[in-house]
Formats: structure tokens, C-alpha cells, sequence
DNA sequence: GACAACATACCAACCAGTTGGTATGTTGAA
DNA sequence: TTCAACATACCAACTGGTTGGTATGTTGTC
């Protein structure tokens, strides 16, 4: 029974990435300051990534995995009606609006905005992690246009990437304002475009 | 007559500000690239602003300069109906996104996504920037809703923050696709919302 | 001749990345 | 079972170049 190894020196550089990231972006992150905050030399660091750049599109895998892994694990997959997924998965979002900017934001968005232009490799793991998940949301859309009988002349695709502007432009207003719950009101607007697009009535809100 | 001054190294430097910060984020961009796209010397940089920082929070509100005067000599500000001013503001920021995404996104928005804990002044001369121009829109929203008689459960200052977390978050899908065409949709779903929201009837797409 | 608007020359700190090395496995043939 | 050969994981010290910022000119204009 080997149990509790310590961690090894690659997932503390990729945590210590995701939360460094979070807090002043990718550029704005040293080496260093990656290597004190994981607890970790630099040797370590250029023997698991070649260089900070690969670190970079790592840290935007290591997301999606982590955020994959959490959103598979939600509540809202269990309602038998796939526009109540649609809704709940919107709701999730909302309620994950705790805490400061930095606990809350999106690393992938956050990295890819400064990043896009510099390195293709970050920003293809950036474009996989953000559409990646946004593909887990367009199932549940085209499965709630086929259960209602809709045809729109908008894609699930297009709904499920529009959701994911949405909460991207909010954390932006949420980080410009140092206000969280303008991005709350923002996504509240979400549910409520996704329910006239369904014609359902509006519930009310908290 | 003085006419046609050489434009001052200020000015130079605010504008390859604006240019640079676009294209490879505010971090990113050394203060002798900035001088040497401005053909100006880091003694001219240092004598109008006192730090990189200074400047960042400089570059923000030329920004808003720019395009506050742009906006307002707009033609959708013609229509009598307030509702058709939104709209058209609307299909006017689709038919911006035009070129390559360091031609077309907002430095507010980039620029506040990766210095909002690093730098107080930039940070809210980012937030007056993207705020201000909001509340241009609001003025439009809420005349529609008194034209339409409508009270409904949100108000004009969320929808017209909606509309800019909604362009922000098109500039990330844009920039992580490399591709403007998912801009336009997100931009198509803002529009075909705000139109629900007045009970107005879609209108065709192009 | 005073002062704002620049230019030139320079600096200490910091940057990503390299070096040469150690400690701890893992493998496979005798 | 043993041990040489090799691989992996990690470390501390260093390097050349870049960074934001400063100190000290020069120049043109009122």
C-alpha cells in the first residue's frame, strides 16, 4: 500500500499555474514566482515543460480537466427534461459567482486574451478547453430543441457558444467593477433569453 | 495658421498604446516597444508619464475618448425610435467586426482582464471606460422602455452592460478561434434577445 | 534666459532559460 | 539475487539579455 505520495513537482507547477494566472495573468507571472508558489526549483520546472510557454497550454489542459471533471460531477445532468439541464447548468453557473474575481474567473479565457497572438499553442488549448465545454452544453440544447419540437434559426452550437460569451463578458465586468454580482445580473439575462427562446414563462428570481 | 503640427510625442505613444496593448496585452508590451512604434525616445515616455502604469491608465481613457467620439457621431442616433437606436447600435457593433481581432476587440476590456489586481488606476479607468460607454446605451433602453410602456423586471443599466459583457465575451471566442464569424453569432443572439424583450418579431437574417 | 519638450546614456533588478550535478528508481542479463 | 546500465525527478548556481526607470544633456520657442 504505497498511499499519500507527496505530490509531484508537474501538478503542483500546473496548480500553482491555474491560480497564479487567475490573479495577474499569464505574462505578468514569473517563472520564479511559479516555482515559489508550487514550492518547487527551476530546475524542476524546465525538466517537466520545455519552456513557460508550454506550461501555458499544460495549465489550459490541466483546466479543462479540472473544470471537466467538476461540471460532469453536477447536479443539473440528473433532470429528466434536457431544458431543465440547460437551465440548471445555468443556475450552477450563477451560484459559482463566490468570492473574489480571481476564485471565480476563467483561466482559459483569462490566458488566451493576452496570449492569442503570441503562441498557437496556448491558444489552441485555450479555444479546446472554452468550446470543449461549451460542446457538453450544445447535447443538452439540441436535445431541448428536439424534445420541444423547435427548428430556430439559430444552432445549438451558436446557444451553447453564446452562453459562454456571456459568462466570459461577465467576468470581465466583474473584474473591471470589483463587483460580482453585476456579473450575476448578467447571467440572470442568460437564463432569461434561453427560457424566451424555449417560450417558457419567466420564473422569478431570487 | 499653425496647421498641421507634427503630432506630439504624447499623442503618439497613447495611440501605439492602443495599437500594442491590442495586439499583445499590456504586460507584454516593453515601454522601449512602445517608444519605438511611437518613434519617440523613453526620455519623451518618461516625461509624459511617470510609469508603464500611468500610461496603461493614460492609454484607457484615450481609448474612451476615441471611441466616445466615434459612437456619438454614429448614425443609428437618427432613428426616432429609441428601441431602433438600440438596435441599431447593436448591428453597428456586428459590422465592426471586420479585420483581425487586434483590429476589432476593446483594450478596456484586454487591458482590465490581466492588470485589475495589479493596478488600481488602471483597473478603474478600464471600468469608467467600458461603464461609460454603457450608460450611452442606457439612456436609449430606458427611453424604449417608457416609448413601449413596458416595466419589466430588469432594468436598462443591466441590459446595456449585458450588451457589452455579451461584445467582451465575442472578443474572447473570437480571439481563441481565430475566427469573427462566432462573434457575429453571439452578437445576432444579443440582438434577437433584446428584440424578444420589447415582443418585438425577429427579423430576418442576413 | 527660462522652461517645456524632447534625446542620449546608463543602471540595478529581474527575466527565461542553462548548466552540471545528485538522489532515486527501473530494467535486464549473469 | 545481484549489480551494471540507464532513466527519471529534482536541485542550486549561473548567464546573457531585457526590464522599467533615472540622470543628464540638447533644442526650440516665448
Amino acid at each position: 500500500m504505497p498511499s499519500t505520495r507527496p505530490a509531484p513537482a508537474r501538478t503542483k507547477l500546473l496548480d500553482a499555474a491555474l491560480s497564479l494566472i487567475r490573479q495577474k495573468g499569464f505574462s505578468a507571472t514569473s517563472v520564479d514566482e511559479l516555482c515559489q508558489a508550487a514550492g518547487v526549483t527551476k530546475g524542476a520546472f524546465f525538466h517537466h515543460f520545455e519552456s513557460k510557454e508550454a506550461l501555458g497550454a499544460a495549465a489550459a489542459n490541466h483546466w479543462s480537466e479540472v473544470t471537466g471533471t467538476m461540471f460532469a460531477a453536477a447536479d443539473y445532468h440528473r433532470e429528466a427534461d434536457p431544458l431543465a439541464r440547460v437551465l440548471g447548468y445555468i443556475e450552477l453557473r450563477k451560484s459559482l459567482l463566490e468570492g473574489e474575481p480571481a476564485e471565480f474567473t476563467c483561466v482559459a479565457g483569462t490566458m488566451v486574451q493576452e496570449q492569442f497572438g503570441a503562441s498557437e499553442d496556448i491558444r489552441t488549448a485555450c479555444r479546446d478547453s472554452i468550446f470543449g465545454h461549451a460542446a457538453t452544453l450544445e447535447a443538452d440544447i439540441s436535445a431541448a430543441l428536439a424534445a420541444y419540437g423547435l427548428s430556430p434559426d439559430w444552432t445549438a452550437k451558436s446557444l451553447a457558444l453564446h452562453s459562454q460569451a456571456v459568462l466570459q463578458g461577465a467576468f470581465i465586468l466583474a473584474k473591471a467593477s470589483s463587483d460580482r454580482e453585476v456579473a450575476r445580473d448578467m447571467v440572470d439575462h442568460l437564463s432569461r433569453y434561453v427560457r424566451s427562446l424555449f417560450h417558457r414563462p419567466p420564473a422569478q428570481e431570487a
